[in-house]
DNA sequence: CTCAATTCTTTACGCGCGTAAATATTTTAT
DNA sequence: ATAAAATATTTACGCGCGTAAAGAATTGAG
C-alpha cells in the first residue's frame, strides 16, 4: 500500500508506464492483454489498490455487471437462505448482486422494480410476491430487463421459471403419511399469498383420491405474511371446533405448521408419531427453522442448492445470449423425517 | 405515459421548454425552483416517466445518496428484522439503502466493505460480526466513510455506537427469574461470535452477587453462527452430565435457548413455569421466532424500533454535518413473559 | 534475421450530468 | 410603473471511463 492516492485510471496507468486504454482493456478482461502487461498491472494493483470508478464505468458500458435479487420477504429465513445461495452464485460468476425484499407488500415490490431499472442490471432473479403482485408491472419490467422468475410463478413471464415441484412435494409427503398412519387432512390458508399453495392443495386432493381416502381441507382465515400467527390462531380455532377429521395434519407450509404446533402446545395436545401422542403434524418447505421446533417438524424440503443453481445458471446463460424459449423447471423435494409425523 | 423514449435530461428539458441546468436543479432539490417551474416539470415527469441516469449523477456529485446497511447474518431473522427497519428509515429520509450480509464470515465482511467503498456511500450502518471481525479493516473503513456501528460494538470506531443495554437486559431478566423461582444458571457459548455475550455473562454474575446466590455459568463448545445447533448439542451434553445446578436456565440469547428447548424435548424434559414442568428456560433478544417455540419463550426483547431509529438518525445527522464526539447509546429492553419461564 | 501477427500507444470523441459564470427574464416590493 | 431581488437561460467545462482508428512497438515463426 503506497501513500499516493490515485485519482483515476490515467494516473494509475501513468504510474506503471502503460497507456490508459490498455489498463481499461485489462479491467474489462484481464486475459485480453499480454501476460507480461497483465502481471505489471496486477503488481501495481496490489501496491496501490486502485479501483475504477464504478459510476464512470457503468455510464459508458451498455450493460452493467449488476444483478438484482428480489424476494418477497427477507425476514422469512427460507427466502433469506435462498437469496444467500443466489448471491454467492452471482459473485462466483463475476456479477455484482444486490438484494431486495418486498417486505410482503406489492407497493414495495413495484418500487423495487423501479429502482432496479435505474441500476441498469444485466439481469434480475425475481421471486414474486404471488397473488398480490402487480401483474402488469411485473410483465412490463420483464419486457425491459432480462428477468428469471423463481420460487413462485406468475403466468409465463420473464426468461423462464425455476422452482420446486409442488405436486411432487405434496404427493410424496402425503404418500408417506398415508403409509405410516391415518391419512392426513390438509391445513392451509384460505387466501394464501403464495400461489404454490394451490398446487399443493390440488396435489393433496389427487393423492387422497388415488389412495381412496376421503380428503378434508381446512382453510383458515388470515391475510399477509405473518404465517405462524395465522397458523396458530387458525389452529386454535380448528382445534376448538374439533375440525380435524383424522389425527394427521399436513400443513401447506412449514410456517403454518410452526403456528399449528404452538396452538397444539397451548391446548395441551401432544404432537408426534409415537403412541403417547394425539396427533401428527407435517409441514412443507424444509424451512431452516423446522429442525428446531418441538417436536422437530417432519417436512419435505426444497432442494435449495439445485433451485438456486438452476435459476442462476439459466439467467447467466440468457445474459450471455443463449436465449431459449420460455420454460418452467420444477425440482423435486426431499422428505425429511423427524418426530412430528 | 407517452411513447417517446427520453434519452437524457437535455431531451427531457427540451420537451417542456426548460433549460437543462434548471431541470438538474429541480432533481437535486425540487424546492430550489419556482413553484410554477416545478409544477411544469412534475407534470412532464408524470407523463414521460424520465429518470436521471444514476451513474452520471453519482459520478458528478461529491457524495451520493447511497447508504450501506451491513449485518453479520441476514438468515438470522433478528438481523433481517432490524435491517428491514433501518432500510425503511433510510428510504423515508431520502436515501438509497443497499443491504449486505457478511454471512457469518470475516472475509465476506471485508469484501463487503471493499465493495461499499466503490458505491461512494453517504454513510454506512454497520453491525460488525464481532470477535471475528478484522478490526483494522473496520477501522480503516470508518476513517474513510461515515459509519455508524450498531448492535455490537468494536472499540470506539465510527461515528458512534447504538445498540442495546446488555447489562440491563440480563439484570432485568435475572431479577425476574430470581423473584419467581429458583435463581438461574447461565447457559452460553464458550467463544461467542457476538461480544454482547460477555456483557450478558458479567451482568448475570453481578445480579447473582447482588441477590446473594451462587452463580453458575455453563459455557458450551461450538464455533460460528449455527447457534440453535450449538445450543441443542451443548444442551444435550449438559443435560446428560446433569450440569445444571438449578431448575432455571437463562440463555445468553434466544437462538441458544431455542436449541436448548429442542434438546429438552429430545430428552423428554418438560419446560415451563407451571408445577408439571421440570425446568424453566429463558432467552434474550426477543427473536422474531421466540413467540412460536414450544413452550413460547420468555425473553427480554430489543427495542427494535428505538435502536434502528437512534442508529439511523445519528447517521443522518452526521451526514448533514452535525459531527458530535463519539458516544455509545444503549437502549433498554422489555421483558416478554411467556410460558417457558 | 525477416516478416507477419499480435499487442500496445496515441489521439480523439462521447456518455449524461453537475456546476459555475454571465446574461436575460421574471417576480416582488416600493 | 420602476427598481431591486429572485430565478432562468446560455454557455462552457469537467468528471472518469469506454471505445474506435491509426500507427508504433513487440512478439513468434520460419
Amino acid at each position: 500500500m503506497a501513500k499516493v492516492k490515485i485519482r483515476n485510471m490515467e494516473e494509475f496507468a501513468g504510474l506503471i508506464g502503460i497507456s490508459r486504454p490498455t489498463v481499461s482493456k485489462f479491467f474489462n478482461d484481464p486475459d485480453s492483454v499480454r501476460p507480461k502487461t497483465r502481471a505489471k498491472i496486477e503488481a501495481a494493483l496490489a501496491q496501490h489498490n486502485y479501483r475504477p470508478n464504478m459510476y464512470a464505468v457503468n455510464q459508458n458500458r451498455k450493460l452493467t455487471k449488476n444483478v438484482g435479487i428480489v424476494v418477497p420477504l427477507l425476514v422469512d429465513p427460507y427466502f433469506a437462505e435462498i437469496a444467500r445461495n443466489l448471491e454467492q452464485r452471482c459473485i462466483d460468476a463475476g456479477y455484482r448482486p444486490t438484494l431486495f425484499s418486498a417486505h410482503g407488500t406489492p407497493s414495495h415490490e413495484v418500487e423495487i422494480l423501479e429502482n432496479l431499472r435505474a441500476l441498469k442490471p444485466a439481469g434480475v432473479l425475481l421471486a414474486p410476491l404471488g397473488r398480490a403482485s402487480d401483474r402488469k408491472a411485473l410483465e412490463k419490467f420483464c419486457d425491459d430487463v432480462p428477468t428469471l422468475i423463481f420460487d413462485s410463478s406468475v403466468d409465463e413471464i420473464g426468461l423462464a421459471f425455476v422452482g420446486s415441484d409442488n405436486f411432487q412435494f405434496t404427493a410424496h409427503i402425503s404418500d408417506y403419511l398415508c403409509r405410516t398412519g391415518e391419512p392426513p387432512c390438509f391445513f392451509e390458508m384460505k387466501t394464501p399469498a403464495n400461489p404454490n399453495a394451490h398446487r399443493r392443495r390440488q396435489s393433496y386432493l389427487n393423492a387422497m383420491e388415488k389412495f381412496g381416502y376421503d380428503a378434508q381441507v381446512i382453510s383458515i382465515d388470515g391475510e399477509g405474511w405473518e404465517i405462524e400467527e395465522i397458523g396458530r390462531v387458525g389452529g386454535l380455532d380448528a382445534l376448538a371446533k374439533d375440525a380435524f377429521s383424522t389425527n394427521t395434519i399436513l400443513c401447506s407450509n412449514d410456517r403454518l405448521a410452526i403456528g399449528l404446533l404452538t396452538a397444539c402446545y397451548e391446548r395441551g395436545i401432544k404432537v408426534g408419531r409415537d403412541a403417547t401422542c394425539t396427533i401428527r403434524v407435517a409441514g412443507q418447505d424444509g424451512h431452516p427453522h423446522s429442525r428446531y421446533t418441538c417436536p422437530p417438524l417432519t417436512t419435505i424440503s426444497h432442494d435449495y442448492d439445485a433451485v438456486s443453481k438452476a435459476a442462476a445458471s439459466a439467467l447467466f446463460a440468457a445474459i450471455d445470449g443463449d436465449i431459449e424459449p420460455w420454460k418452467s423447471t420444477r425440482l423435486e423435494g426431499k422428505l425429511i423425517l423427524r418426530d412430528s409425523a
